[in-house]
DNA sequence: GATTTTGTTGTTACCGCTACCAAAAACAGC
DNA sequence: GCTGTTTTTGGTAGCGGTAACAACAAAATC
């Protein structure tokens, strides 16, 4: 930059006003700095601006497994709304695991990031002093937590879980098994089957500790589940598949086995992949708003970041989910 | 820093050895530094850090579309091996742009990247120079261009779809049809098709542009071409998609249809997704090594950043693919 | 025309850390 | 004990910018 504001004839302050918006700067100084920035193809140094003025364009974000599709949809919200306004998106993965989290978070700060995105929401107590003590804005996504950290744009997961549940019941469904991934370590697994069972009691059913079932990821999983739960309780007249893509691994293997659905077996799920819309029977599930959670989730970080919106300060913005009935229930 | 320093009663040089390895410091000091640094829960600034020893532990990496599952597990390979050395990962998503992607590299740059990752191949001239200019090193991995930047890890897309161009071919079928993603800025469908023209020369069998297609994303765009395919040219008797999950869509709308695969029509897919395996009948396709590409993109980066492997550039590493025959041809 | 006001540019002091070299301390060898 | 070496520690000058304020010129006010 020194280079510039020497071949320019001017100050280096100049330079910096010049190439920073708000300071105000002569169009002929202005001129003359753009033109000697072009000739040399100077690229200022934002390390440098950023430790200076203390400010930072990056924001982290941290979620349990980058290979989820289910995540894809609120990064790209969140990185279209980023970009727009100049700040980028450092990404890391935490594996289920808080005491990895912690770490993550404490290199995050430690690169002076000036937000960020935590899709889990179980952090041990020194994550969430360090994150206090830093000061920055916080934003956790996966859930609505009882005890937020700062601010929250999710969905229920355990108000979408009752939703459905009751769907089921009100279709007459009276013996409804329920599926999620592990729930170690995983709120939104606990949240969904909180709804389960809170539905369950809302229909007078009872629940049925054979019929609840935890497993990892995947086709098969969904296709092992739907195996055991319907050989080993066959008065099951319902599944519903809580988790990943687990009810379309169930509905294969309700093919293979021949079991009409829902004439044997009603299925349901809990994402709206596309893949549910297309296979037939065509499954019911949640359309929950994965690319709005990014998007709102950028906006108000943005907001306290640029404009220091003090008053969103623990705001949690609970966005609605929509039920959408299919072929297979 | 300064104020550990005092604290401890030492230099920040010593505070900063302490910190960083190497420097040769008493276990009688770097106790003392720790034990106040534990105190009042210092956390160095990366930034500074990195300003004044120019070097960072960051990476970008540019894809076209950050919501396409093909790319998560080769994210998932380069993050985790990045993790274990201290980088960190910055994405940002180009949309198939070259002028977007161009300047998505210079905010990198400016950010002072340490290393650059490029899923695209294809870029403008004055993004290779800035690129050169920067000195980084830099891996492109969607493709094996002709001309790379610098360094490239993947598998040749053209080799990939002529493999299983001849497959098909070889198993009988005489009338094979070829669907990809739009060719436009995306040499990945300009190469598989070029490969799909050179095993069906190989074969003797003549081009038929009618059952050469395009189309975009997505399981409705696949039904939709398995369905223009088998009823403008009937006498088709394979459909290559070469292309995200396009077969999966082909293979609904066969289902749908009532057109026996492979009796009717063979069909083969392009990437190894879980689904392929599970669908009935199963699909053929080839085994991408996507997260390969992302552990050794990683390793040969940082043995470039770390080591100073100069010997690396413009190395190409050509990951080798496999095809999987399944039911469907 | 003298005085204020306003607008533009430059000066200086950091931001928080590391490189580089000098200084001091510890250890050898004779 | 006194040099010669090797460690360990400290001082200082940046890295490349920006904040804050000073300085100056142009415009406005009376």
């Amino acid at each position: 930059m020194r280079d510039v504001a020497v071949r320019a004839g001017v100050s280096t302050m100049t330079v910096s006003r010049v190439l920073n918006g708000p300071g105000k700067v002569s169009e002929e100084m202005r001129e003359k700095v753009l033109r000697v920035v072009r000739e040399i193809g100077y690229l200022p140094n934002h390390l440098a601006g950023s430790l200076s003025s203390s400010r930072s364009t990056t924001i982290g974000l941290i979620v349990p497994s980058i290979d989820n599709s289910i995540y894809t949809q609120t990064v790209k919200g969140l990185s279209e709304v980023l970009k727009r306004s100049g700040f980028q998106l450092m990404i890391a993965e935490s594996g289920y695991d808080p005491n990895e989290e912690e770490e993550l978070i404490t290199i995050f700060l430690s690169q002076r990031v000036s937000g960020l995105v935590l899709h889990s929401t179980e952090h041990t107590p020194q994550a969430a002093e360090k994150i206090r003590k830093s000061g920055i804005p916080v934003v956790e996504n996966g859930n609505i937590p009882e005890e937020p950290l700062d601010m929250v744009v999710s969905f229920s997961n355990r108000e979408a879980s009752y939703a459905m549940t009751m769907h089921l019941g009100r279709l007459g469904y009276r013996k409804i098994a329920f599926a999620s991934l592990y729930s170690v370590h995983n709120d939104r697994s606990q949240d969904r089957l909180q709804g389960y069972h809170a539905a369950l009691n809302q229909l007078g059913l009872d629940p049925d500790p054979r019929i609840v079932l935890e497993t990892e990821r995947g086709l098969a999983a969904g296709a092992e589940v739907m195996a055991r739960v319907v050989q080993s309780v066959p008065e099951v007249d319902a599944l519903f598949c809580a988790g990943d893509v687990l009810a379309v691994g169930a509905l294969f293997e309700c093919q293979k086995r021949g079991w009409p659905v829902p004439g044997r077996i009603a299925l349901a799920s809990f994402d709206d992949v596309d893949l549910l819309r297309h296979v037939s029977p065509s499954v019911s599930t949640l359309r929950l708003p994965r690319y709005d959670i990014g998007e709102r989730t950028a906006r108000i970080l943005l907001s306290r970041i640029i404009d220091g919106a003090e008053h969103l300060r623990g705001s949690v913005i609970d966005l609605k989910f929509e039920l959408i009935q299919r072929e297979s229930t």
